[in-house]
RNA sequence: GGGAGUUUAGCUCAGCUGGGAGAGCGUCUGCCUUACAAGCAGGAUGUCACAGGUUCGAGCCCUGUAACUCCCACCA
């Protein structure tokens, strides 16, 4: 829309989305300072991995996000959207290894910690703002001059307070536990990190020696290779089968140890053959029976899942090749009874997919109990609210049910554990300093050097991105943040443990609203992802749809909460959108010649104006209201009826006739009114669609430097013109009967008719002539309150207020014309029984508001008013 | 074994605190009407999963059933 005479024909974002962009940035609108005057309405961003890759998932968060802050902003809060990404540990660190193992055909071992830190470090830099230049893109209005990342100074100061803290206070603690370790990842994970699949495997039944004795136990199990690790037998200790073993002791096959039968409550009777063998260092039940029964721990697994020196001679073996090897020999020694087929549950990397191997190790957990309780509580008691509430089941659920957090990884990237250690006396400090001197022998310590789970920085991302330990002024103003947005996969992650961080470290929730959201899904509904390769690239779609086409096809379609299909065809749709308002701005630019944006005198407004301000007026109220609800596909269906329906397909073609009249005194007032409402109908929509409705209200006349700091529109009492509307309404019912007849009877627009209208209603149809010839194809309108010297037999239609005749004899089909009143007498008859059977229902007339009962009584009225007119004219054409 | 969600037009989905079933896409008819064919006008299509219940009135509330999806869970 580069000159008014000069405007495309056709929509085309490519022109000036980046522009607008860079000048919204330049302008510094997207940054916020502390206002004493205003309120704060605070949301920090989901930080996306340096590593990663805008897709879909991100597409919608931020466009969500976009929405509700753009709309805080033009509302009059202080808004801040606080970006930056996280350094997620595992992935990042995977891909570097992995892009030196390939290029130079090295390991982060043969590099060293420091110069692979390096290597990270560089990594980082490079691809580091690749995903922040994707998310300018889609038009997320954040504050970048405030872009953090997880480990910022800042942000790992906040991580070793918090930890220092959590230990002083008992929360933290370092134990020996089983954990999921992934072998392939090198590396602990928390229980949220493995992914459980069912999957085929075996049940095999094992022949265990009784000492002494021809005798022998059988025990079934799924895991054979674990039986290194074995250092008792389990029976119930009802289990009459087995009592008289319990305290015998037996041949541990392939091995020269002995174990124990031990009698333990764990054990099912009923399932296997009653006889469980235990392995503490490798099962999390066994681990507990082991230290009721004060069983050694025998770990027979190397870091990697080979197997280690108590596999005999299966070391060195992968855990897998060792079954088959171990099973083969078993069966050679006649000690395997059968084999079964069995499906179970396996956990698998989160990141990898690997099999997780459960196995004992000295870990840093973080007690939950403690932590868990106020966060349960202060969902309860609403200080942090959900949207949609019932996700609030899920976070009670994960918070109810929760273990001890395992924090530590043994990763290199990531926040370095803060404790070290005396080499000489077994000493620990844990410390916020860089380094620390042993206590008591004086001497220089070690470091940990294990990481911390790349969620334990993330926990503190409201806070320590505000300056959180530190009181800082932002810190004061910004936090609490307003509302958290994320996925609904992400609360046991992250909105959880940022609850129970906020409230343990500031005292204060961390938002006080959480908008979750669903999935984006492929158009099977299956979940978008690299290996199947049914993702969609948003920045192909920006680039041919445009950002705002994006962004409405996000926000719309879908209620809160659930997951959405993604369809090319529905970014084309909300494309033609956006062509549709920016013609409809084309047509009222090129028929502008006033220079001010104002409301004209109401006195000089005619009927149509005052319909499509009261429409407009509507739309305010029911935006706003949607928006506050978090309703944002319904606050954005409504802008798009209003613009298409009323704006477009109505109140254009109604004002042509004035606009096109040079002599027509009204021109300018539809002029106004066409401004006005297009101008503020853009304000409206810009939270959705930033770039169109910059660009269009640019053009427009307009006051102040740019349409997101321009001031929300407002509900004006005095555009309220009910009754106006009402009679603007009566017009276009019948307008749209007449078409409906003509287009029925196969008449081209091409051939007028004459229209003859008889109703008691004469002013309001008059001041309707001109849009009956414009609208319906009438060669001449006449308005009249009687039908004398009316062909009855011409076309005759029948709505609400009036009677429409159209005298077009040579189209008139006399039986088609019975068939189709007829027709209609029999529908008219049809509502006239349902009303009349409400109305004699006492129960309705007694219970029903009367307000309900009186709109029934009006529809009766109309119906039977409408029936006599079809039956009169029914009987003039037989 | 627990928990949650979904079930509405051919497809994808809306439907706010219960008061005559909607949109987009697709489809059919007619239109290149000086903003827009990425368009205009008009049309067709639904036992709102099923069975009960509450109510004057249920797509919406309650109970149960079924199907699908997801999350959680240590039965070796």
């Amino acid at each position: 829309m580069e000159e008014k005479d000069n405007i495309s024909k056709t929509y085309n974002p490519a022109e000036f989305e980046d522009k607008l962009y860079n000048n919204w940035m330049e302008k510094g609108y997207f940054h916020a300072e502390p206002d004493k005057n205003k309120k704060p309405f605070t949301i920090v961003i989901p930080p996306p991995n340096v590593t990663g890759q805008l897709h879909m998932g991100h597409a919608l968060d931020e466009t969500l996000q976009d929405i509700l802050i753009r709309y805080k902003r033009m509302k009059g809060y202080c808004t801040l959207w606080v970006p930056g990404t996280d350094h997620a540990g595992i992935a990042t660190q995977a891909r570097v290894e992995a892009e030196i193992r390939e290029k130079e055909g090295l390991s982060r071992y043969d590099l060293g910690r420091e110069k692979f830190l390096e290597r990270v470090w560089d990594w980082k830099k490079m691809y580091g703002d690749r995903i922040i230049n994707q998310l300018k893109k889609i038009g997320s209005s954040c504050d970048w001059e405030r872009e953090r990342f997880t480990m910022d100074e800042g942000l790992s100061k906040a991580v070793k307070e918090v930890f220092v803290n959590l230990y002083n206070k008992g929360l933290i603690y370092q134990g020996s536990r089983i954990i999921n370790w992934c072998p392939h990842c090198v590396t602990a994970l928390s229980d949220v990190e493995v992914e459980h699949a069912e999957q085929a495997g075996h049940f095999w039944h094992i022949k265990y020696p009784i000492k002494d004795s021809d005798g022998f136990v059988v025990i079934a199990t799924t895991r054979p290779e674990t039986l290194f690790g074995d250092t008792a037998v389990a029976v119930n200790p009802e289990d009459e089968r087995y009592k008289n073993l319990v305290g015998k002791t037996l041949l541990l096959p392939l091995t020269d140890r002995e174990i124990p039968v031990i009698a333990d409550e764990y054990v099912d009777k009923e399932f296997g053959t009653g006889c469980v063998k235990i392995t503490p260092a490798h099962d999390p039940n066994d681990f507990e029976v082991g230290q009721r029964h004060n069983l050694e721990q025998i770990k027979v697994m190397n870091d990697d899942a080979t197997m280690n020196a108590y596999a005999g001679k299966y070391e060195g073996m992968d855990r897998y090749e060792c079954r088959k090897a171990m099973i083969e020999d078993l069966e050679k020694a006649g000690l395997l009874v059968k084999v079964e087929d069995h499906s179970h549950n396996v956990g698998q990397c989160q990141r990898c997919g690997t099999t997780v191997e459960p196995i004992v190790s000295k870990q840093w957990f973080v007690k939950m109990k403690p932590l868990a309780q106020p966060a349960i509580d202060a969902v309860k008691n609403k200080e942090t609210e959900f949207v949609p509430e019932h996700f609030k089941k899920v976070y009670f659920h994960w918070l109810e049910n929760i273990r001890d957090w395992c924090i530590s990884r043994q990763l290199w990237w990531g926040h370095r554990i803060p404790a070290f250690y005396c080499d000489d006396c077994g000493e620990m400090v844990v410390t916020k300093e860089e380094k620390a001197v042993c206590p008591k022998c004086g001497k220089e310590m070690r470091q940990d050097s294990d990481t911390l789970d790349t969620w334990f920085s993330s926990a503190l991302w409201p806070f320590s991105t505000l300056g959180w330990p530190d009181k800082t002024e932002d810190l004061e103003y910004f936090y609490p943040t307003s509302v958290l947005v994320t996925g609904y996969d992400i609360i046991p992650f992250w909105v959880m443990r940022m609850m129970f961080s906020g409230i343990e470290h500031t005292g204060e929730v961390p938002f006080k609203k959480v908008f979750i959201h669903g999935l984006v899904r492929d158009p099977q509904g299956r979940k978008m992802s690299k290996s199947l390769g049914n993702g969609v690239d948003p920045l192909e779609i920006i680039d041919k749809y445009g950002a705002d086409a994006l962004r409405f096809t996000i926000a719309t379609g879908n209620a809160p909460g659930n997951d959405m299909r993604f369809y090319t065809e529905r970014v084309e749709a909300s494309r033609n959108f956006a062509n549709k308002i920016w013609n409809a701005s084309r047509f009222t630019l090129m028929n502008l010649d006033i220079t001010e944006n104002k409301l004209p005198d109401l006195a000089d407004l005619q009927l149509e104006d005052k319909w499509i301000l009261l429409k407009y007026n509507d739309v305010v109220k029911a935006v706003t209201e949607n928006l506050d609800n978090f309703e944002l596909g319904v606050a954005l269906s409504n802008l798009y009826d209003f613009i298409w329906d009323n704006f477009c397909d109505w109140y254009i073609e109604l004002v042509k006739p004035r606009l096109f009249d040079k002599e027509n005194p009204t021109a300018k007032t539809a002029q106004y009114v066409l401004t006005y409402v297009l101008s503020n109908t853009m304000k409206l929509l810009h939270p959705f669609m930033p770039f169109i409705t910059e660009e269009i209200w640019q053009h427009l006349p307009h006051e102040g430097e740019s349409i997101m700091i321009s001031s929300w529109p407002e509900y004006d009492e005095k555009l309220n013109f009910r009754q106006e509307a009402e009679s603007m309404e009566l017009i276009m019912h019948a307008i749209s009967a007449v078409r409906n007849r003509r287009a029925e009877m196969n008449v081209p627009p091409s051939k007028k008719a004459k229209v003859i209208i008889v109703t008691d209603e004469t002013e309001v149809y008059s001041c309707g002539i001109s849009f009956f010839e414009k609208l319906a194809s009438a060669s001449e309108v006449e308005v009249t309150t009687s039908k004398d010297g009316i062909d009855l037999s011409a076309v005759h239609i029948v709505v609400p207020s009036a009677e429409i005749f159209l005298p077009m004899e040579e189209l008139v089909d006399r039986d088609k014309e019975i068939e189709r009143l007829t027709a209609e007498k029999k529908r008219l008859e049809g509502e006239i029984k349902r009303v009349e059977g409400k109305l004699s229902n006492k129960g309705f007339v007694d219970k029903a508001p009367a307000q309900v009962v009186e709109q029934e009584r009006e529809k009766g009225e109309k119906y039977r008013s409408m029936l006599d007119k079809v039956l009169e004219s029914l009987t003039a054409l037989q």
